[in-house]
Formats: structure tokens, sequence, C-alpha cells
RNA sequence: GUGGGUAUAGCUCAGUUGGCAGAGCGUCUGGUUGUGGUCCAGAAGGUCGCGGGUUCGACCCCCGUUACUCACCCCA
């Protein structure tokens, strides 16, 4: 028997919800473009060696095989079978490659699409979600700069959206493995790997860790954790990091880049990012600056949007391609709006008017009324009987249609609030709502600098 | 992947040692030949997740299974 119910972690909202999904993605859209990032798609599936060549998530992904084919077995070995992306930027990545010739570097571009993930899901975790994405990828090299510009995008499109207050934690790699080496911690992953609990465990469970299983004594493991406590909105992060007395070359480098992001995001975005030296990313392919974000408040959510710099993802032959970017958790974001009603949609229904029919041959006399409303971009429907007005009326106000058209037998228009009862006179050719009436509207409850 | 909890109407849930399947909300219809919401009356709607077992008899007890859910893991 086929199942009717709801899969579990594959959400599908109501109407009504999804006027808020949309009303976030209009607004990052429109964000993304004001900054110059272009729309691309990728296709859904990607082979199975290409997911699988940097990170190791296999567990996490879907693949994808024809019914008909019995033996699934061979599929998993084979890295030419299909699978569904498990995010945008390895797609990305390969197209960049693919589609080298015809880019115009550096190339920056947003993407929205459906990802999946073979995970258990929960609140805040689906096995198919949207993401939001945006990048920038250089031919060969791409400057720093990028990395603070697109820490500012993102900081200004989250600040757009119905949400509470957000910070984006940033950190560098570069810094976190330069000092790691000063101390004379070599297995840098590793240690990123026990830091990146530290919240979640505390600071003696990650120092044991750090001895039993990363070979640390004592003092490198009482240094790697005052570094990971290091947290400040503004550069004084540099000073307390030269404080702890641990020189390294790419400690300095990563230093440099993590003062330039906070200095510019302190100015430009004051408030929205902060330097925090705990945050790792548990994905090995980024390099240099990385980021992770979290709702004031909801922490127990999860990361909202993270990302960072990636020196090699792509690659041909000799040349690589370079990139920084940022990942919005748009389903996750979605399902935390409406479940704790951020934000609520005015209607589930585009429609701002419903032409009523007085007998049933005014159907086209009504038609013609909605077409001459319709021209004007507000959006009408024409009732499919001439049921008792009552009930056409009942109709409307169901749906969340605000605006009754009656038309009587000489052909005066009347049309009606039925929220307020107010009936007045009007011409199908001239008649408005207002504004905010004219199609859904997201209502916010917690502040959004729009 | 690991561990706990749950599964009865569209939704939220009751259901007596094991003895006729229930409520509220929602939906639909009607309340004097054309203006909704309140109110009143009525109706529809269930393979009690699925499969086995025990029993004269199972929504109830036992076993299995699937799904959902929470936590872990991981992540957006």
């Amino acid at each position: 028997m086929a199942r009717t119910a709801s899969l579990s972690g594959f959400p599908e909202w109501l109407p009504q919800e999804r006027v808020v999904e949309q009303h976030v993605l209009d607004t990052l859209r429109r964000v993304f473009e004001l900054h110059g990032f272009g729309s691309i798609e990728t296709r859904a599936v990607e082979t199975v060696g290409q997911l699988l060549r940097k990170g190791e998530i296999d567990k996490e992904v879907y693949g994808l095989s024809r019914l008909q084919d019995d033996d699934d077995s061979a599929a998993k070995s084979d890295p030419n079978a299909l699978a569904l992306h498990f995010d945008l930027t390895v797609p990305f990545a390969r197209y960049v490659v693919e589609n080298a010739g015809y880019l115009a570097f550096p190339f920056r571009r947003y993407q929205m699409q459906k990802v999946w993930r073979g995970e258990r899901p929960q609140e805040g975790r689906a096995r198919e979600f949207t993401q939001a994405d945006i990048d920038v990828v250089g031919d060969g090299e791409l400057p720093f700069r990028y990395d603070v510009e697109i820490v500012l995008v993102i900081a200004e499109a989250l600040s757009a959206l119905p949400i509470p207050e957000f910070r984006l934690r940033v950190n560098n790699r570069k810094l976190s493995e330069g000092f790691y080496r000063g101390i004379g911690l070599e297995d840098t992953a590793g240690v990123l790997r026990s830091i990146d609990k530290l919240e979640k465990i505390g600071a003696e469970k990650v120092a044991e860790l750090l001895r039993t299983e990363l070979g640390a004594t004592q003092e490198q493991a009482e240094a790697a954790l005052k570094l990971a406590t290091i947290q400040t909105t503004d550069t004084s992060f540099v000073e307390q990091v030269r404080a702890l007395g641990v020189e390294h070359p790419l400690l300095e480098e990563g230093l440099t880049e993590l003062e330039q992001v906070v200095a510019a995001a302190s100015s430009r975005a004051p408030g929205k990012v902060v330097a925090d030296l705990s945050i790792a990313r548990g994905l090995d392919y980024y390099t240099g600056t990385v980021v992770e974000t979290v709702l004031v408040g909801h922490e127990q959510l999860g990361s909202i949007c993270s990302g960072g710099r990636y020196e090699s993802l792509a690659s041909k032959g000799s040349k690589t391609f370079p990139g920084v970017g940022l990942s919005i958790g748009v389903t996750r974001l979605v399902s935390r709006i409406l479940s704790q009603e951020f934000a609520t949609a005015s209607r589930s229904v585009p429609t701002a008017v419903l032409v009523t029919l007085n007998d049933e041959d005014s159907w086209s006399a009504a038609q013609d009324v909605a077409a001459q409303l319709r021209a004007r971009g507000i959006s009408t429907e024409v009732a499919a009987k001439a049921d008792k007005f009552g009930k056409q009326i009942k109709f409307a106000d169901r749906r969340g249609i605000p605006f009754v058209w009656f038309t009587d037998a000489e052909g005066a228009h009347q049309v009606k609030d039925i929220r307020s009862g107010e009936q007045v006179a009007a011409d199908p050719a001239v008649w408005t709502p207002a504004e905010e009436d004219l199609r859904p509207q997201v209502i916010a409850r917690v502040a959004a600098e729009v």
C-alpha cells in the first residue's frame, strides 16, 4: 500500500507557510543580486566519484538507481554511479571546472537549490532541504578581499530576514593550524576536530581528548584551549593571541587575514560578526576563513549559515580555482521562523478579489471584470457557481481573500472588504486595493532591517 | 549508524481486569427565492500503523515489523 502520510525529513509546507519560505528566498535573491551575484542551477545528481572526492560523508549520500536494476551492491563501489548532491559547493566546483572557458573570473554566483543528506531527521535537520549559497571563485588566485566581502554580503542578507539577532562566528584555519604547529602539535586536523567539541563537552573533556588521542602534553592542551576561548567583536583578539607567545609564519598569516575580516565587519556590520577562535568546521577542504552562524537564543538549532575559504576544491590539470563561499540553511531557518512564529503570512492565496456571480449567465461579464483588475496587477478569481451570496462570501473568507466584487443586473459594481464589512461602489477600471492587500504579506514579529 | 518514547477520525487526544469505536476542534448540509464570521440543528468521516500469537472474545496482553518522535553522531 502506498504511503500517503508525510515522510519525516522531507518537509512540505502548507500554502501559508510556503509564502514565508518564498519571502525568504526572494529576499536572499534580491540582496545577492544587489551585490552582483548571478544565478545558476546545477543538476541534482553527480557521480559518486565526484561527490566523494573531497570530504568523507559517504554515509550521508543518497544513491540513485533504476528500480529495474536488481544488483544494487555493485553500484556503491562504482565511481560512475549517480547520487544526489549533499551540498552546492562540490557541484559548483565541478561546474566551474567544466565551464571555465565560458566564465569570467573572479566568477560570482548564487545558487538556491534542494540538497539531500541521508541522516536521521529532527527539528532543524531534514533529509531534503534548501540551501542558498554564494561563492566567488578565482582562476589560479583569488584576492583575500573577497573573504571580507562575502561575509559582509551574508550579514546584509541575513539582516533582511524576519529572524532574531544572529552572530557570524569567524575564524581562520591558518591561524589555528599555525598556532598548533607553533606549540608542537602536528596533527592539526585532529586538534581542530577535538576543539570543535569544546561547546558540547567542555574544556576538561577536550583537554583529555587532546592528551589521550593526540598525545598532547598538559601544557600543549592548555595552550590550545586558551586559543579556543578567545572571542572578540573587534580586532583585539590579535593582541590576545600574541600574548600567548606562540610564533609561526602560518599563525601570522591567519592573524592578518582574520583581522581584516573583523575590522571591516565591525564598522560595516557592527554587532553581527565575532572573531571566535574555537570555530573549526568539520569539512577538511577549508583552508583559511571559516564561518558558522547562530541565531542568538537559538544556539541549539545549530549553524544556520556556514562556509569559508577553499584553496583547491576545484582543479583542472595544474590549474586550481580557489574560492570563498557561504551557505544559508534556508529550510532550517524557515522551519524555525514558522515554529516560533517569527513571521506569518497575511493570507495563503495570492488572490485579492473574488468576483461573485449574480446568476449562471453572468460568468462572462464577471470574467471581464476580472480581466480589468488583472490588467492592473490585481490577483483575481471568479466564482465558479452562482451560489447564494452568503456562500460565495464564505468561500472568499475561508481562503483569506480580502475583497468580494458584486455586479448587479444593471451592471453597477460594488466591492466589499469582508474583514470590515465595508461595501462601496467601485469601477473595475480604476479600483485598487491598499498596497498591503495587493498580495500576501509576510508579517515579521521580530525586527528585520529591510 | 546507536539508544529511549510513541502509533485510535483531517487535527489534538480519551478509551474502564480483555466484552457494541468515543470527545473537542475542523469539514459538509440546513435554519422561509441572494451578503460570510456568532448561534442552533443535523450529517459525513476509523482495516484502532502492519503481520503473527494467546483467548470464547484483543484498541487493550505477548512476539515481530514499519513509521513517527526525542537524544547521540554529524551537519545547513
